[in-house]
DNA sequence: AGGGTGACCCGCT
DNA sequence: CAGCGGGCCACCC
């Protein structure tokens, strides 16, 4: 099973609503690890469960970063729930801060 | 105990 | 503005 902290970045994630977006960074500083964003992609990259929403956790800089199912497929998703992208940028009045 | 890993980030060139 | 280098953190052998 996973620890308690990992369980906290999963609650997170959950926790972000549909088109919206949350930055790896910013979930790492609620899950009280602030320099750990990429563990949070580690954590995300190993989950498989749907019920965690992984593909609304983005990069800083906006970019949309990665996915285990591909890019592509993050891209599909989001803009399924509204989120507008360019290239592979999403317009920075969706993402939470 | 220690080195390897990655869905990241930032500063410098 | 694009690349690169180094830092970063928790986890997994």
């Amino acid at each position: 099973m996973y620890d308690s902290r990992a369980q906290r970045i999963f609650h997170i994630v959950r926790s972000i609503p549909r088109g919206k977006v949350a930055t790896y960074t910013y979930v790492a500083r609620k899950a009280g690890v602030p320099k750990a964003a990429r563990y949070v992609g580690n954590v995300l990259g190993n989950n498989r469960s749907s019920r965690v929403p992984c593909h609304r956790v983005v990069r800083k800089d906006g970019h949309v970063g990665g996915f285990r199912d591909g890019t592509r497929e993050k891209v599909r998703r989001l803009r399924r729930e509204g989120v507008v992208i360019r290239g592979n940028c999403v317009g920075a009045e969706h993402i939470l801060q």
